[in-house]
DNA sequence: CTACAAGTTCAAGTGAACTTGAGGTCAAGC
DNA sequence: GCTTGACCTCAAGTTCACTTGAACTTGTAG
């Protein structure tokens, strides 16, 4: 096992200390003990790092992300809801593809309005169809 | 041109009201005029609209949004910057698609860590080398 | 004409995700 | 043994994207 003190694992993650401090407070990471007034984290926290990272550029919350490896420190949702996620994710993956084909789109057609273009329309659909999606889950959730 | 009220607006795109006008206020979305104080809307706001939450779904900030399709109505900026951000969403894209397949990975894989996956490793390694891009950007960009 | 639902403004509040600042502690180097 | 600097805690501050509340106006129905 590797020691690492805060600034190390600041370092090497990419991750200002002070957020690993609210992460830690938050559950999220956890440090292995102290050596004095100092954390002592080990490689492994590298790891739940990237996880983190990983979901937060997905769109989940820190609340959520922290929900789908609880305390124990794997992976903990049933397969169900990571399943459901993974659709998720999906669906934004699909949705991104448009924005990123929409942007090429805008970039290459001289048309003085991209609202003309099919392409664009379509991409637009898919966009406020997703967005209707998610303001209606993020109402019902917390109820 | 068919007219709408903020309503009506609200219904058809899934936005609130307050929203609508926040969105106005920050110079997203225009009314036409007024009906005595009442904003008065036209239909090309819903592809607005659509093409705003497009932008946040890619992880666009609002000021970034308003940016791209300038005062005049639409799309604005240059070619160049047009692609940048589609190749920054194209990154973002391979990295949702991995944290997708690493998540239905987890829902499948019944080995007590995942970590210990190749699969798994690869997605994470690309998911930190983006948050540390995205930091450094974040940092210079204000500057 | 009155009531009232649906609009309006403007200021303040909210929640998420951090960051910053003040003041304190401790191991190491001079 | 004292200073230095990296670390600590805890509270408060910041930014973003909205939402809420209070007080006010207006078009329409009775």
């Amino acid at each position: 096992m590797k020691w690492m003190d805060i600034a190390e694992v600041a370092r090497r993650s990419g991750v200002p200390a002070s957020t690993l401090r609210f992460y830690e407070e938050k559950g999220l990471i956890g440090s292995v003990g102290r050596r004095g007034l100092r954390r002592v984290f080990v490689s492994g926290v590298l790891e739940r790092l990237s996880l983190i990272a990983l979901g937060r550029a997905a769109g989940f919350s820190l609340d959520e992300i922290g929900a789908m490896f609880a305390p124990d420190g794997r992976p903990q949702v049933d397969r169900v809801q990571l399943l459901a996620k993974a659709d998720e994710l999906d669906r934004s993956i699909h949705q991104l593809a448009a924005l990123r084909d929409g942007l090429r789109h805008a970039a290459a057609c001289p048309a003085p309005s991209h609202m003309e273009c099919p392409t664009f329309q379509r991409m637009l659909h898919v966009a406020s169809a997703d967005q209707a999606r998610r303001r209606a889950k993020s109402r019902s959730k917390p109820g």
